[in-house]
DNA sequence: ACCTGAACACCGTTCAAGT
DNA sequence: ACCTGAACACCGTTCAAGT
């Protein structure tokens, strides 16, 4: 009864896509887009080539495989990340160091796309050739702890732990708030008063589980910690 | 032309499972093994069938489904991995504390099915009802900050961020890892060398990516940092 | 009650064919 | 050259049927 179906000669809106209408740019937007509103669980070959209106196989001329379409986007977003990420101030070094990692956490934040694809492809993106803007930011910060007064070398190790904290942090956070979304909450179900004689601290917390959750309060008080720590085994000079 | 072929009335070696053979405990039994030996991602359900010599829908009689499995996958990893983990000793705090969460990382290390089982379900692991010895270890874990003279409260924050960076830091280590391995290595392509004058630090280290790598010696700084900032933001002396 | 095969709606991917 | 449909080997899961 639609107009469509009435006559299945008539031009029915055309198909089949123009001769040189897809690109490696747009799929990879869409993808993007894709991402963005429904996660990376939900970004499919078939899904991916509906939104673009064309064959699923029309993709595989532009991308060996999903895994080559996966990688592609994943340096795209890590291009985007660290375009929208300042290098290091120039200020006290462990205002700035706090300031230079949670700068990191805020912005996967707000694109919670940018950390299904960040933490998926974690080699190509780690390993892989990283864009100039990494490679600044990566020099500030080294530089930061360097001028601070540590050695070159301390200083590269240090930033390597600092580094390496940040994102496995934030990668764990969000598996374990992307999990806890896909289940049905125990929030309800009153939990069993510990045992005061087998736990004696726990049972006196008014929340036990306190102590293993993740949250925003855990980064803070984390880089705060590791701040000390290097001023302290450094010898160098807190100013906060 | 095979003896079980000639004659399809034969016995055929009893396709069909006995009435009651099959079990939860069976099952997650398999599973395990399946995991240990290819890895949570080859575990499917066909697959597990398989192994197991019954009908795929014939699990579905003792688990709901796939992800039900997993959970009790994970409850069942979790309650091995604290059997073997002992509880904080009485020694020196700081010393202590690094054993403590040392032991975690090593024990995941030994055994790289535990590592993709309990990361993969963050939140019945995490959330849901622990076990005994896991309420144990958490309650010595935060005596060892009590005794050392930090206030409770503080001594569940400060547990809560050395809990969380180790199981963080061992996931994202397994995740770069793995992913690393199913790829081609890029360790042949010599890299371009960076340019001095944009890179000052970076064109001086020999090796550049040193400092986004992952690595046990990271784990131990970081443990040795964040023990250093306990000490000099509490005011509670290091030992060693 | 417990176990099962057939069937469904999805995947990613190969292959041979359209234009 | 670029785009496409049909087909294949896999998933997880529902349903109705065997024993």
């Amino acid at each position: 009864m639609t107009m469509s179906s009435k006559n299945p000669k008539a031009p029915e809106v055309s198909r089949r896509r123009a001769r040189n209408s897809l690109s490696h740019e747009e799929i990879l937007e869409a993808a993007l887009k894709m991402t963005e509103a429904d996660g990376l669980a939900q970004l499919s070959m078939p899904a991916l080539a509906r939104n673009l209106g064309c064959a699923v196989m029309s993709i595989y001329k532009y991308f060996r495989n999903k895994d080559a379409l996966l990688d592609a986007l994943a340096h795209r977003v890590m291009r985007d990340l660290h375009r929208r990420l300042p290098p290091a101030g120039d200020g006290d070094w462990d205002v700035e160091l706090v300031a230079y990692f949670t700068a990191y956490r805020d912005l996967m934040e707000d694109t919670p796309a940018y950390r299904e694809v960040v933490l998926y492809a974690s080699t190509s993106v780690v390993r892989a050739a990283l864009t100039p803007a990494q490679w600044r930011r990566l020099d500030t910060g080294i530089g930061l702890l360097h001028r601070a007064g540590l050695p070159l070398s301390d200083a590269v190790r240090v930033y390597n732990v600092c580094y390496n904290f940040t994102r496995a942090y934030v990668a764990y956070e969000h598996t374990v708030r992307a999990a806890a979304s896909n289940r049905p909450d125990t929030e309800g179900a009153a939990e069993d008063p510990l045992d005061g004689a087998e736990y004696p601290l726990l049972a006196a917390l008014p929340d036990p589980t306190a102590a293993i959750d993740i949250n925003e309060d855990g980064f803070r008080l984390s880089l705060e910690l590791l701040t000390a720590g290097i001023s302290r085994t450094f010898g160098i000079p807190l100013t906060a």
